[in-house]
DNA sequence: AAATGGCGAGAGCGGTGCTCTCGTTCGGCT
DNA sequence: AGCCGAACGAGAGCACCGCTCTCGCCATTT
């Protein structure tokens, strides 16, 4: 059990990292200040780093709970009784949504780096959440017949065992064009969010809600489902 | 005629960039100082603010050399006889090279908007080179005849009149899904190098070099080309 | 009851962007 | 030719930043 004493720490740093996300939804990663986080909760600035070994450390804190966040969405919208195309297309509008109400956490997780790389090594498994659903639902896509009307070569070692253990293990429909396929879709989906979210679209796109349909419905039948 | 102040200003102006520029590529933007700036040319901060109102136009300076860097990569390796896929891929490939060469000004341009949304208004022009480049190659496939076996619907005002001239102008065989597509590959592109570069594609991808080159390879097929 | 260790506060270091005020110097106008 | 204003570089200074160290306080553990 806990000790009273964990159990005030464990307060204090949510309440630490709710006011860090708080001042993330608002100035974003680039000016989280450890400082002005300190001032929030009622500390001073040397407190914090009792909690948080650096700056670094309670973004890393935020990335993380980002990704689980997002991924968890990303769970939540996903119906494994529906079709394929329209389980794609829901993951697809929700990950969307969720990057247009956290466009600042969406930046901070799929924009730059921003310290100079930090431990990648904790955040994997959170960051893995959504890409499993989407690799989960093209992997049955392929296994029902889809995504298998590409040149068929097996070319050894460009995707790794595990991104194929995501389309759902071993099975011969899973060739080196469908891991292919579906490493496209996931880029492709996040490259068009972050386009759209970091500006380069305008100017191009007129209405953004259509063209993000129409585009990941575009994709996912050009894929082949 | 420029008056000999005026000569003498551009050069210090040209010095102060190239030497934000060579931090950039060290240190990246987020870590760029105005103050380090300074001292590599020999100047004391303040004097830097006489040719840079703000740490920001300098930075927005940087970007839109950036743009043109690339945009300029973009158009000299495009060879206009050769066919659309083998000029979509080379320019792919050039986008890809200077992306990995230039890693934190890539970053820069296409990663999280570093402040407060600056001015697009005069980076845009430099941004389109690129965009220009591919729509120009799209355009012509489109039509040759490719691109061209999607739904064929109208669905007006979702891609805006500037994109469509980017690839060529009006044409009976350029309907929305050509639009659509020549958009879709776009991000797609963006999106691929950015999760290379932003360490998405760790645990994925094997081997980046093939992997690039498959996925950009099936992506044009994809479109149609 | 005493010792240990976690904790918050404060001072301080070097760094940042940016502003303001000084002399100086240079160029265009009378 | 001479002057006057504009441009310029330097310096000091402000508020803020991340981070470190030290010092008392207090609770938990022994």
């Amino acid at each position: 059990m806990p000790s009273a004493r964990e159990r005030v720490r464990a307060e204090l740093t949510a309440e630490i990292t709710d006011a860090a996300r708080r001042q993330l939804a608002e100035v974003g990663a680039a000016a989280l200040s450890l400082r002005a986080v300190a001032r929030e909760v009622g500390m001073v600035s040397s407190a914090v780093y009792r909690y948080f070994p650096s700056r670094d450390d309670l973004l890393t804190r935020l990335i993380i709970d980002g990704y689980d966040d997002l991924g968890a969405a990303a769970e939540a919208v996903d119906d494994p009784t529906a079709g394929p195309a329209d389980r794609w297309l829901a993951v697809c509008r929700a990950v969307r949504s969720w990057a247009l109400g956290h466009p600042h956490e969406y930046a901070l997780l799929y924009g730059s780096p921003v310290p100079g790389y930090q431990a990648p090594k904790d955040t994997v498994p959170a960051a893995s959440r959504v890409g499993i659903v989407l690799g989960r639902i093209l992997g049955e896509a392929a296994r029902a017949g889809a995504l298998a009307d590409g040149s068929g070569e097996r070319d050894a070692d460009l995707v790794s065992d595990d991104a194929v253990a995501v389309l759902g293990g071993e099975h011969p429909a899973l060739d080196e064009t469908v891991r292919v396929r579906a490493l496209l879709a996931w880029s492709a989906l996040f490259g068009t969010i972050s386009f759209e979210l970091f500006g380069h679209f305008v100017g191009s796109v007129e209405d953004a809600d259509r063209y993000f349909d129409r585009a990941m419905g575009d994709l996912a039948r050009l894929i082949g489902f």
